[in-house]
DNA sequence: TTGAAAGCGATACCAG
DNA sequence: CTGGTATCGCTTTCAA
């Protein structure tokens, strides 16, 4: 399928014409008259060395020329070292607030000139994935804590300096960054004793993935009514209207006088249909959430909610820079979730 | 800054101990007492050449052992090629809809065996991001279509086989994926007239970089009524309460009998606002949101809105792949955003 | 101040 | 069937 190229017009453009290679630094040495050493030099403003004016001048002109781009992977190769922060995709659809703190992150890193790339890590789970990792040499990981010993030091081994987990777990030889949902879970569950709520209902969403977080939050209302007689009862929900409209007559069999319902989302499928079945909120039934979304404050009653607090993304992108400059700085492992409940009118 | 190694434990876990060089073929090599040339063969399966039994269980063994991982940069340097597919990081928080279109998309495409790259182009615009794109030499680009000509030639040029514009415009020598949103705002137009009303509101986001689709969604509208008679006023609205409260004297002096209001959380911003105003829905004053999200479901009255229709993750890997593999392949443009009402109780 | 050349790690040709 | 070896594009000593 050969293309006859129209006649070039005044300007470079090609258009879709010719899939010649990218020019290399050669070209641009080549065009400018210089070596490929000089051409480093001068893009690089390496200040080990002095470049004359008009060299430099020619250099850059034959760049732009050429359109020239330097090669990554040719630069990483033989630097020994990426600037790639991988992080694998999140496995479950995430929610606002991740995305929140996914884009201030990155966002933070680029200012720092790291290269955030999202693995989609597609049926890869734990050292399996880190295998896969490992081949692009990324000097920094983020990941949750589902990686064992050997995943790190694959990683480890393969140039990155700072491998950081994310999550309920530490992994052996990881920075871990605790972030336990058990405290999400306990600031609810303190608040509906505190109440003097005894019945109390926790949602655990039938969802997939969902568990990691769920199960946690639900230790953490047990933790908080331990020794105060109140008692916890597991509610499996669905997020559709039928799930929510099947569990209210359960809800109500069981007398539940509270229900910390996983998270706002489901807060509010939940009180839509407590409400429908006429049950009072917060009178009979007390019902808290999670997140602190905007659409809480805008139920009827507004909805309590337990505000979570993830570290900065600033912060974090901070620590990946300091663990990457310093190899041997710390390991030890801060708790960074903090929980702190808002209480409106629904409890 | 010399570390005397633990005497080794039976078995090779050596933990945080050695910054020792990762691995490379050549290591293997050695220990199986081959040449790298073998063990290319053998752990790329080549199948233009036999290698025995022994020497690939050799091979295998030593690489185990070694914990050897081949490396991205030096494999595409010499393969002349990447499988990344980069997309810039979207720059205003993305919405669940993108979220898990994105999801999809990025999960299609690993399956496909490609690697997806979300680049964080920070205060880079147009063709200067295209640029930093082209140092990672990506084989397929998907962007905004805010990239000139220029843009578009150096990542061609640069070895990217598919270059994909996805929104409202077009950009010169890329495969546009049209995405205009005016149609939502059509739809939704449409209908309200349709139903009678004739002194149309559309919110009119404030936040940043939300108006690259809240215009369209506007002319959209304006679009619909055209020689109907029906008047459209806008309505720039924040997302929190205070600023909703402000608008409701404004709808009611203006004497609105609906409103268009962006999305669905808007709407649902708007519509408390609304009802907490006395201002009855649907009868004196209509809103239809858009994306539909479970919460306008749980909504009294239930929220009309307007499903958006993005193309499949799926649908979108497969044209990647097409186009990277058939190089000449269509350049031509399809609309791929589809807008339905799903009218309920609020219009 | 500039140039020549080594080498980063993996692959594919061509001999043996 | 297996082993040298040139090569990809770039950076960085070392010489001139």
């Amino acid at each position: 399928m050969v293309q006859i190229s129209k006649p070039q017009s005044a300007r470079t453009s090609r258009e879709s014409a010719a899939p010649s290679p990218a020019p290399t630094s050669a070209d641009v040495a080549r065009l400018a008259g210089v070596s490929r050493a000089t051409v480093s030099y001068v893009l690089n403003n390496t200040s080990a060395v002095r470049i004359s004016e008009p060299t430099r001048r020619r250099v850059h002109e034959a760049a732009k020329e050429l359109g020239y781009v330097p090669h990554a992977a040719a630069r990483s190769l033989r630097a020994g070292h990426t600037r790639i922060v991988l992080m694998p995709s999140p496995s479950v659809p995430a929610g606002p607030l991740y995305n929140a703190f996914f884009n201030d992150l990155q966002w933070a890193l680029s200012r720092l000139d790291y290269t955030v790339v999202q693995y989609g890590s597609v049926s890869l789970r734990g050292d399996d994935a880190a295998r896969a990792w490992a081949e692009l040499r990324p000097v920094a990981v983020l990941t949750p804590p589902d990686l064992g010993a050997e995943g790190v030091e694959v990683l480890r081994r393969s140039g990155a300096r700072a491998v950081i987990t994310l999550g309920p777990e530490r992994a052996e030889g990881a920075h871990a960054l605790l972030m336990d949902h058990r405290e999400v879970g306990r600031s609810a569950g303190a608040h509906l004793v505190e109440r003097g709520r005894r019945r109390i209902g926790v949602v655990l969403p039938t969802e997939h993935g969902l568990d990691h977080f769920a199960r946690p939050r639900l230790d953490g209302v047990r933790d908080a009514v331990l020794g105060t007689g109140a008692e916890v009862f597991e509610l499996p929900l669905t997020y559709d209207e039928e799930s929510a409209g099947q569990l209210v007559p359960e809800i109500v069999e069981l007398g539940l006088d509270a229900v910390f319902a996983y998270n706002d989302e489901y807060a509010m499928l939940l009180m839509r249909a407590l409400q429908d079945a006429g049950v009072g909120i917060p009178e009979e039934t007390a019902v808290v959430g999670a997140d602190d979304l905007m659409l809480g404050r805008l139920l009827r009653p507004r909805l309590s909610t337990v505000r979570i607090e993830l570290p900065s993304g600033q912060e974090l992108a901070a620590l990946v820079d300091r663990l990457v400059r310093a190899p041997g700085a710390v390991t030890e492992s801060h708790d960074m979730l903090r929980a702190r409940v808002v209480a409106r009118e629904s409890s």
